[in-house]
RNA sequence: GUCCCCAUCGUCUAGCCUGGCCUAGGACACCGGCCUUUCACGUCGGCAACAGGGGUUCAAAUCCCCUUGGGGACGCCA
């Protein structure tokens, strides 16, 4: 029997990141063992449950390289894959649960309900359900339901204790008094997500529920359902959640923690999915570095470890970087241009005048930046001169050789539309004898009189990128402000 | 509070299951050297951890127990 796995997460609004690792950790599984890895859209909380949401979550998975083998949009064979379209299918097992004596009508209302329970925690002790209508006589329900009342449906809790099996933490034992008789169906005939969880995963024919370890608490309960509709168990394995600085459950509290603020902040798919695949789980020659046909290809559950992981922002912007600096000249081009648009740095001007150079210039910054927020202000050298001289830069045009040198190269470079390399290392060679200054006197001076930097791109593929009319107009700047603080 | 989970550098982790090879390895971050016509990249080096206490054993980061610490769950949310 093929390996098959489900990703099920509530259309409420972008994957969270720790969602998006489950996910990961699920796909990775279905892929290595050549299993099938489901999306199930899990949207039985009418309240927050949009349609706008779930294209969101179609979204992100692609976005992330994480595609579906069966669920919305692919389909399969074991459909619906949306719970708000299985209603008669629960409805079925709901039926099947009462009349075996497994579950019952509970007719109490919410404020009553939420009544006891303060009460309950007042006195110190555990809010569960006190099994009042467990037992009620056949008129008496007549009675309450005729009187408009809408029952929920209650499963009856019979075990003490129920005995978890998990991949991960191993067998764990759960009491069971301590949450009672809780409620599989609501008023308004929607299943709950223990009882819906059970029937899907059932009836989809999941073999490993791989899911954060905040579900383990719910397993036994649904242990509970799947015995008494004598459904086969599946593996299940729950893996440890990610934790934001404080180690606190990773939340909107810690930062940017929703998957497309990533994309939006300019990290990669291949960056997120690399850093992602490495919370609490590693390779077996502790390589970290890898791409996404490598991770599958070393992926076991065995290697995922207990402990939960802090989510560290530094780390993945790092390999962000490295990721960026693997790059060709294309796709950098490609990711690039919506964060200098968005910058306002691709004006109609620039870009006509530009156009061909363009790529080139992205390119000459690959190694200088982590994520694409960070990289238009470096891609200024190549649109403006920079007026605001810190320090540095003043102290280099102070230097009594520089004038000659920004007055040679302006006088090496006129008449030209463009220079090559070629040209430009003959010229400075010329200055360097003529003027007689060489290293930071001559280059230093020279980025300076062509940017107003004194840091960016390389020297070479600024002055051969910009058309000799930019670079004229940039060194007479550069000159004129060297006239007013000398 | 109750139940459950977890515990190696600041962080991600290797090692733990199958004790000796661990003087505890790698990565990020940080610090310093080198490279260099800048900043980076790269490279070399440094800083830095087995939570504590009991056992078991010739031998424990590795196995057992307790303590402490941290996290999660206690919904007609998922």
């Amino acid at each position: 029997m093929s390996i098959r796995v489900r990703f099920a997460p509530s259309p409420t609004g972008h994957i969270h990141v720790g969602n998006a690792r489950t996910a990961l950790f699920n796909y990775l599984f279905a892929k290595k063992n050549n299993g099938v890895f489901i999306l199930r859209i899990e949207d039985t909380d009418l309240e927050r449950s949009t349609l706008e949401s779930e294209n969101i979550i179609y979204e992100d998975l692609k976005w992330l390289g994480l595609d579906w083998d069966e669920g919305p949009i692919v389909g399969g064979d074991f459909g619906p894959y949306r719970q708000s379209e299985r209603l008669l299918i629960y409805d079925e097992y709901v039926k099947k649960l009462i009349s075996e004596g497994f579950a019952y009508e509970c007719f109490c209302s919410k404020d009553e309900l939420e009544a006891e329970r303060e009460k309950a925690k007042m006195e110190g002790r555990q809010p569960i359900y006190n099994g009042k209508c467990r037992n009620l006589i056949s008129e008496e329900k007549i009675r309450l339901k005729n009187s408009g009342i809408k029952p929920s449906i209650r499963f009856h809790v019979k075990e003490k204790e129920v005995l978890v099996k998990d991949f991960i933490k191993g067998d764990v034992l759960f009491p069971t008094d301590t949450f009672g008789d809780f409620v599989i169906v609501r008023p308004d005939g929607i299943p709950t997500y223990n009882f819906a969880v059970v029937i899907d995963d059932a009836l989809m024919h999941i073999t490993h529920v791989i899911r954060g370890d905040d579900h383990l608490n719910n397993t036994p309960k649904q242990i509970l359902i799947y015995n008494a509709l004598n459904f086969k168990l599946p593996i299940f394995v729950h893996i440890p959640m990610i934790l934001g600085s404080d180690h606190s459950k990773l939340s909107k509290r810690h930062g940017d923690t929703s998957l497309n603020l990533f994309k939006d902040k300019g990290y990669l798919p291949e960056a997120m999915f690399n850093f992602l695949a490495l919370l609490s789980w590693s390779a077996p020659d502790d390589k970290e570095i890898m791409g996404k046909e490598e991770i599958i290809s070393l992926f076991t559950l065995d290697r995922i470890s207990k402990s939960s992981a802090v989510f560290d922002f530094a780390k993945l912007k790092w390999m962000n970087g490295h990721y960026i600096r693997t790059l060709d000249k294309d796709r950098l081009f490609s990711e690039a241009i919506p964060f200098l648009e968005k910058a306002g740095l691709m004006t109609e001007d620039f870009k006509n005048k530009y156009k061909v150079n363009i790529p080139d210039m992205i390119f000459s910054l690959r190694e200088k930046f982590e994520i694409f927020t960070e990289l238009p202000d470096l891609f200024k050298v190549y649109t403006e001169f920079n007026e605001n001289l810190d320090g540095e830069a003043v102290e280099l045009l102070k230097l009594p050789t520089s004038k000659a040198v920004l007055e040679a190269f302006r006088d090496a470079i006129l008449g030209k539309t463009y220079i090559t390399a070629e040209e430009y290392k003959q010229i400075t060679a010329e200055i360097q004898k003529s003027v007689g200054v060489k290293g930071k006197a001559l280059f230093m001076v020279l980025r300076v009189g062509v940017t107003g930097l004194t840091k960016g791109a390389d020297l070479d593929k600024i002055v051969t990128l910009l058309s000799v009319e930019d670079l004229i107009q940039r060194l007479d700047k550069a000159l004129k402000i060297m006239s007013q603080i000398c």
